[in-house]
Parts: C-alpha cells; structure tokens; sequence
DNA sequence: GCCGTTTTCGGCCCGACTGTTTTCAGTCG
C-alpha cells in the first residue's frame, strides 16, 4: 500500500461545478465548528506527509479564526460578503467560497484520499510525532493504534530506520498512557482545588518566595487540560524533589524520565498532568508571560520582540546583532523584569490581562489603545440568579440573604424555580405569595438595622436588600410558566428553558422570542443550554437572538456555573457586537457556589467585556431602574 | 499558505529535553 504524495489523484471522480452564491439551493449551511474542523484535519493531513511547516501552521491559524469568529462564516460567503478573517488569504479564501457554495471541498477530499484520518489518532501517542507517524505509515501501512500496538508487540516497528528497540518499547508505554487515560479536561473549579493543594504542598519547601498557577487556568480557559505552576525560589533543586516526593504524585516525567534541574512534569495519582517550573527569585515578568500563554499570543509577543530587535524567551530579553542572531561577548545584552507590565512596557504595549492573551485581536487592539477595560469580580454589585431550599437550593431563605449581605453585595435575587418544573419543586403562585412575605420582613429588618448603624462588618456601604425574583420556565409549548398579572409582582424575572431542548431551530426559536418579547422578562438565563462535556448547545438561530435581546432590551445572562460556562466567550463577542448587554450570575444551589461568579467574570473577561457592559455592576437603584423600564419592548 | 511604515519575495518564535543520526532532528510546551 503505497501512500500517494503527489496532488493529483487519478481516482477523482468526476466533479459537479456550481455557480458561486447558488443561493436558496438545498445544499447545507455549514457551521463555523465544521469548518474549523475541516482546516485543522488539512493541517493534520499535511504535516503527516511532511509539507512545510509554514503552511501547516497556515492552515491551523485560519481554522481557529474560523473556530472563533463572532459572525457564521460560511453563510458569509453564500451572501456574497465573507468575513475578513486573519489568516485567510487566497488559497483558504477560495476553498471557504468552496465549501460555502457546495458544502464540499475537493482539496480536502483528495487529501482524505492519500492519509487516512485514522492516521492522525497515532499522534496521540506520547513522543510520537508526525514525522515518525508518517514514517511508519510509508514503511509499514500502520494506520491505527490498533495496528501500532501489534507492530511493536511483533518487534516489526524496529525495523523502521530511526527507531531502536528501546523506542518500541516506549511507544507501548505510550499506548498503555493513552488508552489508560482517556483525554478529559478538567473543570475550572476541579483545577482550582488541585492547584490549591499543591501550591501549599511547593510552598513548604525551604527557598520559595511564591507559587503561581500560570497556562490556561490563569487564562480561564473553560476547560483546563494540564496544570502549569510557576515556583519562584532560589532552590530550584528543593521544589522539585518535594514534588516528587510527594505522595500526590503517581509517575514522574514524560516517560519515566528524570526531571531536569528547572522544570519537571509529573503525573498527578487519579489527576491531571502537572507543569512545574522554577524561576530565579526577582525575574517573575517573562517567566510569567511565557508559561501563561497562550502560545499563540506568545508568538506574536516574540514576532515584536524581534521586531524591536529583541529575542524574548521565558528567561528574557536577548539583544539581536544585525545577523539576527544574539549578540556575544562584551556585546551581549540582557533585560529582566520582576513584572509582566514592565515585559509589555517594553515591547511598547500596554499590559494585556491573561483573559486575552488568544491571539483574537488583542495585540492589535493594545497597539491602536482600544483595549478594553475589563470588568472585574468586585464591580458586582449583586447577583441575579440563586435558588433557595424553596425549590431546589440547600438553604432557607434569610440565610442566603444574611450571606449575601455579609458578602458586601448591595442586593442578591431569589431566584427559585417556577411551578410546572416540578423536578426541581418549582413554585405555585401560593407559594410565592409566601416567599414574598418572607422577603418583606427581611428588608425591613435590614433597614432597621442600617439606620441603626447594626449592618454587620463587610456590608455593602448602600446597604443591602434581597429582590424577589424567579427562575421562570419557558413551556415546551412555548407558554411561559407564570401569567402576566404574577410576573408583573417579581422586581425580576429570569427565564430559561429545561425541557423540550431537542425541539427543532424554529420551535426553540419561537419559545425564546415568547420570552423575550414578554414586557416582564428581565434575563435569559444559561441561553444555550449546554453542560460542559455532557449536554450540547441548542440549536438557536444565535444572531437572531442576539438581535431579539438587543432590540427588546433583554439581558443574556453568563452563567458562572464550571459545568456550564454559558454564554461562552465567542457567543458574548457576537452578542456584545449586537449591542446586548449582560448579568454574571452564580446560579448557586449550594453555599460554596457563590464563588461561581469567579469564573462568571473570567468568562466575561475572555469575552472583552466592560463594568458599563454588566448589569449588575450597578448600584440597587440603577439596577432596578434598568429592569424596570423595560425599554424597547412591546 | 500568509503577509508587508523596512518587503508583492523572502521571511515566518523560543528553549529544553531526548535519543541515537557522532553533530542533530524530532517532540513538546
């Protein structure tokens, strides 16, 4: 079976071409999703036959600028206005109009052709890469880890120019480690415990000035798939082996390997892979940009380095001769900084929050002074979306108020379930009769106690009042739970959707625009849906309901929740870009949930999000003011 | 394959570690 390298494929079949923009035809839309999966499959491709490094590196760019673009790509095209993507440029351009147009792409089938797709599974092995994949491939026809594995057990893989039997040997190893541990990210509150344990673990050791989580849970990537940590200390050696000789650990190294003098990864017992670096004492800056990523943003921080005639790498600055190369000698020069701002100030930006460091327009962004001014966890003012043991939270009623109020928040609102979500002990009208009753005398014992000056320490300096509000279900018949006259008591309402979530586009469609357009809904909460890993999104028209919220007035709630995470970064941009404006909610059932608006305002970060963009970064009276007046609806 | 206040051609980020190819390529982060 001998691979074909060459482009053309004699076996081709013959091709049907369209005209370009055959609108209304019955070829499927493809997604942005898709798409990228397509270009990243190319790049797979190319690298397993061993093309130019640049030009896979293309391809992969333009995939995740398609994976993330705010705006639905292919539809785009089929309308005759692509969007201007970085990292498209004629050949990507073309095959996008292509695939727009006939939901096809010839290149991509052909390249299907020549490596089978199954062959990009062996790169998940540990220390094999496309080059040696490629190798067995042409050598050997092996295309599975199925056919890997009984090469190796058979000896044959040694035969291969380049591989010892020691080699073999290791890649059985990685087999094992492969099919051992299933590729699962972690949840952001999951890494958080973890790095919380080790973190104390590496500060014991005898040296250490600070112990910093770096890589994407700094960044607050939804989900986190290695920990990465910083250690700064002046006894390297110290750090590492307390971590080896930590009990947490399971295996050291990538393959039974020693750690070197700097830096060693370990396989945490029933966790996830750990990163650990050291950094000399005092030179925290570059240490700290470089482990925190992401490495596309690193890429482009070098770029400008190099630019400026600097080579940057974690260790520092490195001053570049006329040659490119890094002067030597009495000529050599070197830049430290203690801070990550000062690494920026000398790349002549201004600092760039870990939340944007994507590569999605931040450096250009910092270059032309547009960068957003994020919002940040103590601009809250309250939270909109908490669930009391009325439905389905663990506490009465008066302990989430006197929590929330010891919080420092200016107001919280109750949230409990409406009556038809019968699992979750939703609501009667009665019943919220009662709990309005309940609220009353809450407030007028708060306001007695701030005229008293009896507020306990930490209060908010406005004071505190809960709001009575609920999380009201849209029917699946698209009836909303409550009728207006009992909608119009809440001082808000969210509505969200449980039930009914495999109904089609239009169905879904229609059952949110009920919501939206009803004068008393306040919030959509958790619009799409989704649970991180287990539930998939709904299928909405998004840029139709961006619109629908903007128009109405309506806010799209950021669900702080680490299994949900909704709206996600891409779909804030998009609907920030449609002029909608945002809550970050906890939606807390348990005490220790109030602490999922960390990662609501982390989500809304990535999402470039402003305080003005936020609503309940407002003071009680502007917030109740905003919902209120209801502007734009009908 | 992309891209351009140094360029429409010739560049395109950096370092550590590993194994085996006795001088470096592959892999990884």
């Amino acid at each position: 079976m001998a691979p074909e390298t060459d482009a053309l494929d004699p076996d081709e079949p013959p091709y049907e071409v369209r005209p370009r923009a055959s609108r209304g035809d019955d070829v499927p839309l493809l997604g942005n999703d898709e798409l990228a999966v397509i270009f990243f499959e190319i790049g797979d491709m190319l690298e397993l036959q061993g093309e130019l490094p640049f030009k896979i590196g293309a391809y992969r760019r333009a995939a995740d600028s398609i994976a993330h673009s705010a705006t639905d790509v292919a539809a785009g095209y089929r309308s005759g206005a692509p969007p201007d993507l970085a990292g498209v440029g004629k050949a990507i351009d073309e095959k996008l109009a292509e695939l727009a147009d006939t939901g096809r792409l010839r290149y991509h089938e052909r390249l299907r052709r020549q490596v089978p797709p199954s062959l990009v599974t062996l790169l998940s092995v540990p220390g094999l890469g496309p080059r040696t994949a490629g190798d067995l491939w042409r050598a050997l026809g092996i295309s599975s880890l199925d056919e890997l594995e009984a090469a190796a057990r058979e000896g044959r893989l040694r035969t291969v120019r380049g591989i010892s039997e020691r080699t073999e040997k290791r890649i059985l190893e990685g087999l094992d480690q492969v099919r051992a541990r299933p590729a699962k990210r972690m949840r952001l509150g999951e890494a958080q415990d973890i790095l919380a344990r080790m973190s104390l673990l590496l500060a014991g050791a005898p040296g250490v000035r600070e112990v910093l989580a770096a890589g994407s849970f700094r960044r607050r990537k939804e989900t986190i798939g290695d920990l990465d940590v910083l250690v700064e200390t002046d006894q390297p050696a110290e750090v590492i082996e307390r971590l080896h000789a930590s009990a947490a650990v399971e295996k050291v190294g990538g393959h039974g390997g020693r750690g070197g003098q700097h830096r060693t990864t370990v396989q945490l017992l029933r966790g996830p892979q750990l990163d650990l670096m050291t950094m000399p004492v005092g030179l925290t800056g570059t240490y700290l940009v470089h482990f925190t990523g992401s490495a596309a943003h690193n890429v482009r921080l070098r770029e400008r380095a190099r630019d400026l005639g600097w080579s940057l790498s974690e260790h520092g600055f490195v001053r570049l001769g006329d040659d490119g190369e890094p002067l030597t000698g009495d000529a050599a020069e070197r830049r430290t900084f203690a801070t990550e701002t000062e690494v920026y100030d000398f790349l002549g930006l201004p600092y760039i929050a870990p939340e944007l460091r994507e590569d999605r327009g931040e450096i250009e962004a910092a270059l032309a002074g547009r960068l957003p001014s994020l919002v940040e966890l103590e601009d809250l003012q309250g939270d909109c979306h908490t669930h009391s043991n009325w439905s389905d939270g663990s506490k009465p009623i008066n302990v989430w108020a006197d929590a929330a109020r010891r919080r420092g928040y200016a107001y919280q609102v109750l949230t409990d379930h409406s009556v038809s979500l019968t699992i979750a002990n939703g609501l009667d009208p009665r019943r919220v009769e009662q709990q309005r009753v309940i609220i009353a005398e809450l407030n007028e014992r708060y306001a007695r106690e701030e005229a008293a000056g009896e507020a306990p320490e930490g209060s908010n300096p406005s004071g505190f009042r809960l709001l009575h509000g609920c999380e009201m279900e849209i029917r699946t018949d698209g009836r909303l739970d409550y009728d207006d006259a009992l909608l119009a008591r809440f001082d808000v309402v969210v509505a969200s959707l449980h039930v009914g979530r495999k109904q089609p586009r239009a169905q879904l469609m229609a059952r949110y625009m009920t919501a939206l357009r009803s004068p008393h809904v306040d919030i959509i909460a958790h619009p799409s849906g989704r649970k991180i890993g287990m539930r998939d999104d709904l299928d909405l028209d998004w840029d139709a309901f961006y619109r629908a919220a903007a128009e109405t007035g309506t806010l799209l709630e950021i669900n702080g929740s680490d299994e949900r995470l909704d709206l996600d970064d891409r779909r804030i941009r998009a609907a920030l870009d449609a002029g909608v404006r945002f809550t970050v909610d906890s939606d807390a059932h348990y005490m220790n949930e109030w602490d999922n608006v960390v990662w609501g305002i982390g989500l809304a970060r990535r999402g470039w999000l402003e305080k003005k963009d936020v609503a309940n970064t407002l003071p009680r009276d502007a917030f109740l003011a905003l919902v209120g007046e209801k502007p734009g609806r009908t």
